[in-house]
DNA sequence: ACAAATTTTTAGCTTTGTCTAAATTATTTA
DNA sequence: TAAATAATTTAGACAAAGCTAAAAATTTGT
């Protein structure tokens, strides 16, 4: 597989998770930031590869095959942002950058000796979790910030956006995978919330109360 | 720069070192595995980049800034495969392979970082030296076991052939870096030589005893 | 239901990197 | 030194991956 057949089939996987039904040509277009004739084409190689299923204007699925392919390459990924957060001191919002370089290089052995380096990690630097070897992924049974009710205690344990721009608002915020928070107020007007991270109290607008996963605590 | 310019420039660099004065197209068509007319265009595209000094039928040399470029190639080749050697237990002679995709990856901060986390090594593990991040590269002030006089003693600090086969044979008679060995005696007939390695006696042909470099240690 | 709008595909062109076969230039040798 | 041989380059093709512009299919709106 070249590295562009394999970013095309993690854009089908990611749209595919994202709750979409049925994945368009355009849809693809866009997460590649490229031209729909260009996916057009790319569909069709893959579809004689036996990674998607593809027919002429009815949208595109990823095959068993191609999911499979999918997760290999989204383990990759994740722990190489693991290694790069946990080994040689990155930022988590500089990671993806280089990760999406690293995941196409080719080594089994490579991935399982890393996987031991980093004493196998269940999730990435983001929260996000990292697919087994045989493909398993685990299922975040966590919900939005912005969803629980006043009151409620937990702990942040990822985030839905990982765009570098809303990672440093966190990181200047001082808000990281871990802590924990309550939420004491909503304002009904704006869904924004008053909460109080690690004895701190802080006012977060409702965009951002809806990317941040969070595991209530029972008290 | 492509992976595949990349890798051209690697191999004039490695040719260039390696004693040719003039380097013909043939021979880094074989260097390559590839045709020499695929080397013709090449050595055009090169050229336009400022990378390669080239003549028709004159042949081709590295200019500086192909020079400088080829060291940060091979500077990442070497960093990748002590990380892979200390940091993930593999042999070295199955670095080679790895580190040849690892090398192509863009990203000067992960490299400063890498270099940071195996203690800036001066030598990848087959002795082989580690330019430095301005292109410094250290010489080997060492000569061949093949050419030491009888009675020397010396450190083993090199491979001249790295090689899987070379490296598994040395594997399997227990042959590594930073072995003291003392020459004892050289057959006229056929320049093999019998020599102590750590109070071990081995008899090694002339083919073996020029692929390996050492160090003289006066007593 | 049919025209308009949107989406998707096709056709044809570009670049990178490769190849083969033919032509050209250099080198060797008799 | 001239012919033979070897090395190198050119010309023309091909595959991957992208693009633009035009055509075709689908969906939408009235």
């Amino acid at each position: 597989m070249t590295h562009s057949e394999e970013n095309y089939i993690k854009a089908i996987f990611h749209l595919a998770s994202s709750g979409i039904d049925v994945i368009s040509t355009n849809a693809v277009a866009e997460k590649m930031e490229t031209k729909p004739s260009s996916v057009t084409d790319m569909m069709k190689r893959l579809s004689e590869k036996g990674l998607v299923h593809y027919k002429k204007y009815q949208g595109v699925s990823l095959t068993p095959l191609g999911t499979k392919t999918a997760l290999s390459i989204i383990r990759k990924h994740r722990l190489w942002e693991v290694f790069l957060v946990e080994k040689l001191g990155f930022a988590w919002d500089e990671v993806h950058e280089v990760a999406e370089q690293l995941e196409h290089i080719k080594s089994e052995k490579l991935i399982d000796k890393l996987d031991e380096l980093l004493s196998f990690p269940k999730f990435d630097p983001h929260g996000d979790p990292i697919p087994g070897k045989n493909g398993e992924l685990m299922e975040h049974d966590s919900q939005v910030l912005g969803q629980l009710p006043i009151g409620s205690v937990a702990l942040c344990v990822g985030v839905k956006d990982s765009s570098a721009v809303f990672l440093r608002f966190l990181d200047r915020n001082s808000i990281a995978l871990g802590n924990k928070m309550k939420i004491l107020e909503k304002e009904e007007f704006d869904n924004s919330l008053r909460i109080l991270i690690d004895e701190r109290e802080l006012h977060i607008s409702q965009q951002i109360a809806s990317n941040l996963y969070v595991k209530k605590i029972e008290l």
